[in-house]
DNA sequence: TTTTTGCACTCTCATGCCTAGAGTGCTAAA
DNA sequence: TTTAGCACTCTAGGCATGAGAGTGCAAAAA
């Protein structure tokens, strides 16, 4: 019964004419009438018809009225089912995957490129976009060099990929000598180039928990220090953001008490880290729309990401943030692509 | 007679009543009245005769209505008149100067260091704190290190001032063996190390064009090496930015458009680079109040900076930017004072 | 001459009232 | 089932009103 009755409610006028209204205050972000509809569906019906049927889909929770007499805007719930069931994307065009590559190809070293995506991201949408830095761990050691600092410091370089460096500065319990430091990198970069630092730091522990006292003491030297060295690789979260003054332009967010938490948020980064790590354990492109991110700063907010991947292996999230109302249609692919896209520059560069 | 009527008019009791006025609409922000003042001024005189100093003082320019029946607010000639000879300066106490310099001292690396002045200065004064990167150039050389990437690409690492770490990669002509690379770097460290990268620099230049074929090949190669790896180091202007939210809360600048202005403004960079590079060159406190600093965005903001120093060098430029109406007698203090402490922060990291 | 008093004047801001416009909900007719 | 008609509701803008705050000026007082 239940279902026959849900049925003839949310029949395809239903869901044409829901589809619109969505559509409609996407573009004007106005409470849209039932005679706007009426006239712009494409449906030949009265207004009063879609009056009737906006009872209804008021009554299953897809659209509200701000007031008695204010035409219907979507509520979240509404979205989602005008996002999972109703929205075409709107594929880019040649033109601008083209710019998007050739942007990214340009650039050669990894922290300009991930903020060149981020900027690039707020800049064809108009709204905030979010870089989510590459998962060390993923990063392919390929040498490993130990220089003698003042005091007992020893500084580690770890090149990544053939291009990236990293630098660690390690406290050790002796002072090694230039000699020592020499020996202990050409072990490490004999035994582990090539392999990625998951693994490397994997096989330095397994060693050090077979090797005892049978090895020299400059080995297992070696050993704890390279282990030091890595400790500090793990999941070094942290994101790039570009376009926040975007968000400035919308009037749903341009009560500045909201704006002022939100860009809070940003800068305190822990809310929205979590969001976006939630994000990458998805496997795929995510949309949280409004209350559903479960942050009240981004109650007012849509939150689109995609993974990105290199070589088959998700290193990072990227996405955009904007008020809920964003035009999915576009933002959809557009965060897609260039999720695919920074991967393959990523993937470039190794 | 000008001068004998200007001193007639600019009076103590004028003087006092102004000062009395922008310390009381620094305080609360609203035009303030000839009642308030003869209250509050402890002065003894009647609000009429402070309605007459207030005429006098708005002929000269210092204070002016924002319409015909409300109080007097300070113009930013006022405000100069204010900062620069009736404002008594609030010492810190020996607990706040405790806090910075402990808050200061516990960090160790230089990003973070920078990154923590400027979250401290913004936290204190609840404006927008601003820390300029300090200037390579003065950074002495401890140690260099190159070593081989993939194709013609040569990692150089400049360990400067014994912990400060920085890389570069560079493009060679030819590929060059480690043995070679090696031999290099003992050649720059042996007559090199020590010295700052500008005379660094210098003495690599002198020598290209001293020596030419008397020299090996080699010494060749490693002198345009060293000398590319330098360029880069050229005035990296940057800064570090905290607290852009406290702007916020600020009523003159809660006009949306006003503070996109100024937010975009930060991410710009360019014309606040400029506004601190004219800083740096002052040599001490500067105060740009409103238009003063000659940036359209900043028209409603007060600049406090003042250079900081290694070792006598002036290296870098901090401050806070705020609301033309700021706690001035309690800024400047505090950016003084940080000034000095990053500087001897930096100092012990030497 | 300087200061104060008194008073008229001006401007803002909140309030209330009114109207036009937009849009709905409901009922009755098609 | 759909539509037309109509009463009803809510918003937003315009306008008048009055209170409150504060000024400017002239005349009186010191």
């Amino acid at each position: 019964m239940a279902r026959a009755k849900k049925d003839s409610v949310l029949n395809d006028r239903a869901l044409q004419l829901f589809k619109a209204l969505v559509e409609h205050f996407i573009i004007d972000g106005q409470p849209v009438a039932s005679r706007t509809l009426a006239r712009d569906a494409g449906l030949d019906v009265s207004p009063a018809t879609v009056r009737n049927v906006m009872a209804d889909l008021e009554a299953l929770g897809l659209v509200r009225s701000p007031h008695t007499s204010a035409g219907r805007v979507p509520t979240v719930q509404g979205y989602r089912l005008f996002v999972d069931t109703l929205l075409i994307l709107k594929a880019l065009n040649a033109r601008e995957v083209n710019k998007i590559s050739t942007e990214l190809g340009s650039e050669q070293d990894v922290d300009g490129l991930l903020q060149k995506t981020s900027t690039m991201l707020s800049n064809i949408t108009h709204l905030a976009g979010v870089v989510m830095l590459p998962r060390a761990e993923q990063h392919a050691l390929s040498q490993v060099e130990f220089m003698r600092l003042s005091g007992n410091q020893v500084l580690v370089i770890l090149v990544l990929n053939e291009h990236e460096v990293q630098n660690r500065i390690i406290h050790t319990a002796r002072r090694y000598s230039p000699s020592e430091l020499q020996e202990a990198a050409n072990y490490v970069n004999r035994s582990l180039a090539g392999k990625n630092l998951k693994s490397v730091r994997a096989a330095i522990v397994k060693e050090m928990q077979e090797v005892h006292a049978d090895v020299n003491r400059m080995m297992q030297a070696v050993i704890a220090m390279a282990e030091k060295a890595l400790a500090a690789s793990d999941s070094k979260h942290d994101y790039v953001l570009a376009g926040q003054t975007n968000l400035m332009e919308f009037a749903e967010l341009s009560n500045v008490e909201t704006l002022r938490k939100l860009f809070e948020a940003f800068n305190q980064k822990r809310d929205i880290l979590h969001l976006l790590d939630q994000a990458i354990q998805a496997q795929g492109l995510q949309i949280f729309i409004g209350e559903e991110s479960g942050y009240e700063v981004l109650d007012e907010c849509s939150v689109v990401t995609s993974p990105y991947e290199v070589e088959g292996q998700v290193v990072g999230v990227l996405g955009v943030i904007g008020p809920t109302r964003m035009a999915y249609e576009r933002v959809i692919p557009i965060v897609d692509v260039t999720a695919k896209m920074l991967g393959a520059a990523l993937k470039s560069r190794h």
